[in-house]
DNA sequence: CTGCTTGCAAAACTTTTGCAGACGG
DNA sequence: CCGTCTGCAAAAGTTTTGCAAGCAG
C-alpha cells in the first residue's frame, strides 16, 4: 500500500467517502508489509474499532484492488485470498508446504515477449515466482 | 498431466487403488492442456460415467495434486481452483481482466538466486506469469 | 478379506448481496 | 440533502468431512 492520506484522497477524487472505517483499514495495510488475508485485516482492524463488520471489511478491500491500490497475491492456496501490501513491484518465494510467503525486490532481466509470444496480450506486470521449501519445511 | 498408465501405476505404487472413477479423471486429465477447475473436470468424467460424485472428483483432484501428478494454477481468481494440466514446466500469460490464461513454453534465463536471496528457501521450481489484457479484452 | 473408495448429505469457509438505517461531503 | 456506506442476515460458491455400503487387490 502508498502513503495512507494520498490513498484516501484518491478514494475522494473517486467519488468514494472516507469514513473511519476505510481509514483504519487504510491505515492498517499501510502499517504492514505483508501478505495478510481479509479475515487478518479484519481481526486487525476490529482490534481498535470492535463494531466494524467483515462485510466493510471486504467491501473495502475489494475496492481497493478495483482501484489498483492493493494487489491480490497469487496463491493458489487454501484460505482466503491474501493481499500485497509492499508498494513496490517486486517477485515472491513461496513455500509449497506451509506456503509462507517472502519478498524477493531483485529485477530480472530479459522477461520481454516477442509479438508473437504474447498472442495479442497488451502485458501490464510481469512476476517471477520461486516455489520451494523454507527453512522450517525442510525437515518434512 | 503425465500418461494415464504412468499415473495410475504410480497411484497405485503407493497404496491408492486404481477405480473406474479415477481412471476416468485421470484418462480426461491427460488428453486436455487446459486450465478446468473441479466443476469442469466434474462434468467432463460425467457426461461418460453420470453417476459420478462431485466428492470423487474433488477426493481424486486433491490426492493428484499431493502426489504432485497435478499442479494447481496460481491465479487469484474467483472461481474454484485450477488445474494445469500441460505436463511440461512453462510459463503464463493470464487476462487480468477474463482471467484467460495461455501458456509460453519459452526459457527465461537468468532466474537463479543467490544463497542470500534464497532466504534459507530450497527451490523446486519457478514461474513467470505475465498479466495483461487479452485481445477480446482491450476495448473495455 | 481388509481397508481404501464411493456417494450422499451436511458442514465449513470465504465472499457477495439485499436492505434499512446512518453519515460523509 | 443526496448518494454512498455500514452492519446484519442470508445467500452463493467452493471444498471438506462423517458415514454406511461397495469394491479393488
Amino acid at each position: 500500500m502508498q502513503a495512507v492520506e494520498g490513498v484516501l484522497h484518491r478514494l475522494r477524487q473517486r467519488g468514494l467517502k472516507v469514513t473511519p472505517q476505510r481509514r483504519a483499514i487504510v491505515t492498517r495495510l499501510a502499517a504492514d508489509h505483508g501478505h495478510p488475508d481479509a479475515e487478518d485485516v479484519y481481526r486487525w482492524v476490529a482490534a481498535s474499532m470492535p463494531d466494524v463488520s467483515r462485510t466493510t471489511v471486504y467491501n473495502t478491500l475489494r475496492q481497493l484492488v478495483d482501484l489498483g491500490e492493493l494487489i491480490p497475491v497469487e496463491d493458489s492456496g487454501p484460505g482466503g485470498t491474501r493481499y500485497d501490501t509492499n508498494p513496490e513491484p517486486h517477485h515472491h518465494l513461496l513455500c509449497i508446504q506451509c506456503r509462507r510467503l517472502v519478498d524477493l525486490r531483485r529485477k530480472f532481466d530479459g522477461l520481454r515477449l516477442s509479438s508473437g509470444e504474447r498472442a495479442g496480450y497488451r502485458i501490464v506486470n510481469r512476476q517471477v515466482t520461486f516455489y520451494g521449501y523454507c527453512p522450517d519445511c525442510q525437515g518434512a
